[in-house]
DNA sequence: CAATTTTTTGACCGATTGGACAAACGTTAG
DNA sequence: CTAACGTTTGTCCAATCGGTCAAAAAATTG
């Protein structure tokens, strides 16, 4: 029966499925979708490339498999900021999680930073709906932070964006950065000395004027 | 004579090779160099593949010349940082010109980009001596705003990838940022709510307490 | 055990790719 | 005119690519 793709019934094709997941997580945000081979892909999961085929039939699958599950875990941190404590206490908390995933999860955000240089044909409607939806529904939150004097009048929308775009960038131009930095300054201590900085930045950034 | 590439000598080269560079610019920007073909180039500088061949004669020619160009572009904002002014009036200055770039260059930060995500091996050796010689030089600048209490203390080198991550953002994930902003705020005023609010951010952030 | 189903692979195919090449075309100088 | 040189293109090639298929090998079931 079931002469389609196997659906991960068996325990043998969830595992399956899962290693070829991570080696395309791996060749894709390194190359980008078109700079892959399936090839590359089968070699890394250890497989031959018919037998990758199996489970999944088209390189696209992959790729398509891999942006659902990670735009789930990318929009995580975001779905967190919560009305619930203190407005500059949860900005500080999410600039922290951001910079940890930029540091525990590089590749996720080189695949979707690929993704979305390229035009973002393949994730286009989710991010006009869901990620827009989940944006400004935050946006109303920090705006009622801002009127109520807890956090400093400025641009709810670019405030995102800045955040979105200091920590990423920790992953997506690693390269650069250690480059810039050097062997000494390059290591592993980056990430906490770049949580300092932009906690002080964002902070006094945004504190408001008492 | 002259069996190799031209090398620009006569006045037809010149436009020729300037028709194809701007072409590929255009493909390499938003394809990246793998996903880009010799022909979807030669057909947007409006000649045949073999013609194309004839001007440059690798495809990795062309990138490379391209890159080559487009780092002198990029450096150039960064060099005019000045000892000379006000600091927060230089730091302004900065950011604005980096937010102006990421307006009129789009492709070329998207270029940027995509060779940055893949590891750079193609500009390794311009990061590591080039760039990180001028980033040291203008750390030190900044360094010296700091001791005389002109900026607040902070890491200087991770202000600079603050800049560098605000800016380029909005030119290598304009997607992103047209798609989150919606129709109405999306237009072209977004770039000036940017740049309000990076300034806002930047200036309130470094601003020394008085 | 045999029968059946799932998993794996070698061989193959058509399409696309980067690039080579010689012939044709155009232009200019004598 | 012709000779020489620069430019353009049609044709071709080898390599690589995504994907198919039939048949072998394992695993599962009765």
């Amino acid at each position: 029966m079931e002469g389609s793709t196997p659906r991960g019934r068996t325990r043998i094709q969830k595992e399956k499925r899962e290693v070829i997941l991570e080696a395309a997580l791996e060749v894709f945000s390194t190359n980008g979708f078109r700079g892959s081979t399936i090839d590359q892909i089968a070699e890394a999961a250890g497989m031959s490339k018919p037998n990758l085929l199996y489970y999944f039939r088209r390189k696209e699958d992959i790729h398509e498999t891999l942006m659902h599950r990670l735009l789930e875990t990318w929009l995580a941190p975001l779905k967190e900021l919560d009305n619930i404590g203190d407005p500059m206490t949860e900005l500080r908390g999410y600039i922290r999680r951001k910079l940890e995933m930029a540091r525990d999860f590089p590749r996720e955000s080189r695949l979707f930073a690929n993704e979305i240089l390229q035009g973002a044909p393949r994730i286009m409607a989710m991010l006009e709906g869901e990620l827009k939806t989940l944006v400004d529904e935050k946006v109303d939150v920090i705006k009622g932070w801002m009127r109520s004097g807890k956090v400093v009048q400025a641009d709810p929308w670019h405030l995102i964006f800045a955040i979105w775009a200091t920590t990423q960038h920790y992953a997506d131009f690693d390269v650069q950065v250690r480059a810039v930095l050097g062997p000494d300054r390059g290591g592993e201590g980056r990430f906490e000395d770049a949580a300092r900085f932009l906690e002080q930045l964002f902070i006094e950034g945004l504190r408001p004027k008492s």
